[in-house]
DNA sequence: GCTACTTTTTGTCAGATTGACAAAAACGTA
DNA sequence: TACGTTTTTGTCAATCTGACAAAAAGTAGC
């Protein structure tokens, strides 16, 4: 390319978001109906186009999501999660969008912003079935986030942020189990958590449920990158791949 | 932004290419001696910006690998490494970067090409510990991008990439070493390699160094993702953190 | 041809980890 | 007080890991 007079390419720059959190023990994406066209009134992530040309990416992920959703998540840890740039994604025009993940606690139910006509927490899997269809490619971008987020269950401490601030060895339980969409056992799981150094610390005593014995109360430990990871089980029950 | 007259901002949409190999057991990356100013005569990873609006970013990475490095690399196999967005990164203007990253068996010695005024392998070592400097955040990326191929390494079989068509467990293991930067244990890794199902299938009886026992040949298996991961070692040898 | 040397491959063995399951502990409730 | 529930602590066999020995299969030197 040893073009002088060389014209930028008219590329527009969006971001989109996938928020995941846990609410009755399944695994929700934060979801807005289209307020304008394409795709009006179909569900979709939220995400929109860089304002300016000095607007950082992670900046404008977090404007778009107080826009459309009023969420207030300026702690909100945003990672990047892929570039989706597929000519054709959008009927616009060359739109490549970056989409960015976050893992949450409970959070309040959102209120409809501006360009969205409404904000909600849908079910993971009634995205990834196909039973609830997106608007451009965002059924692949929520596909990807779950798939990172599973990863990450694995190999850092990432499930005590689904959580509140303190929590029980069996909440952070329901998270692996809603996020990897298993059941695990109690008294496996429960080992091997409190021997993972670093993950979770004491926070005083506890209780908790209506039945049952209580349960201790544990804080997030210093520990970032879980060493021996958590290994998930083998994903595929159906599966017979043998080889060898 | 309810905005209807809203200006697209003026975004440079580029591309940087990782491409890492193996030389005389020590993890190379590819570098450019940046023939154009910005950075003129500095080392750099190749890249560059998207040529029109209709091009796709794997395909812009396949041109500026060509252009810059005259590599036929066409069977390359590209993964999306990561957006490299800050506001300042680049003298010209606002460019937003997708780095891609690629790992190839022994390549031929690139020749320079247009754009570039030389090109070549250089230790990522190296880089990685500051002595040689790169353009722009490219030294951030090629940590990024050998950090990922260490991930890489643990779950699927992407170590068959660094090596030709046929290898040895010894040529695997060179891999490791010198992307995981650790010595292994001849024995153990045999082991643990020879009993992943489908990681590495027979191919023909062997031959290969001067002296030893000649190793059998292999070739890789029909495994993408290594189901008991090769865990690494813990990496840090000098760290005392203990938790608990 | 025989010995020395090198590298690959096959074992061994104790300690740690895992998966399946039992049982005790610590509550609320009838 | 007996019962049901949930948490927590154990147990046990099978597997995996890390450290190391030894056999196997070549080449090189004499």
């Amino acid at each position: 390319m040893s073009d002088d007079a060389w014209e930028p390419p008219a590329i527009l720059l969006a971001v989109d978001l996938v928020i995941l959190t846990l609410r009755e023990a399944r695994l929700h994406v934060l979801l807005v109906e289209r307020g304008i066209e394409p795709y009006k009134g179909a569900q979709a992530l939220p995400g929109g186009f860089l304002q300016h040309s000095q607007e950082s990416l992670v900046a404008a992920a977090h404007r778009e999501l107080a826009e459309e959703a009023d969420l207030d998540v300026e702690t909100l840890c945003l990672e990047q999660l892929g570039v989706y740039d597929d000519p054709g994604r959008d009927p616009r025009g060359r739109v490549v969008s970056v989409a960015f993940l976050a893992i949450a606690p409970r959070l309040p139910e959102p209120t409809a912003g501006t360009d969205a006509a409404d904000a909600g927490w849908q079910p993971t899997d009634r995205v990834l079935s196909g039973e609830l269809n997106l608007a451009f490619d965002h059924r692949r971008i929520v596909t990807d986030g779950v798939e990172r987020a599973r990863a990450k269950l694995e190999h850092s401490a990432l499930a005590t942020a689904f959580v509140g601030p303190t929590f029980t060895i069996t909440d952070l339980q329901d998270v692996y189990e809603a996020v990897w969409g298993m059941p695990l056992d109690p008294r496996n799981f429960y080992r091997k958590i409190k021997k993972t150094d670093g993950f979770i610390v004491p926070a005083g005593s506890a209780r908790k449920a209506a039945t049952g014995r209580p349960a201790r109360l544990f804080r997030a430990g210093p520990r970032e990158a879980l060493y021996p990871p958590m290994i998930r089980p083998a994903d595929p029950p159906n599966g017979k791949e043998q080889a060898q």
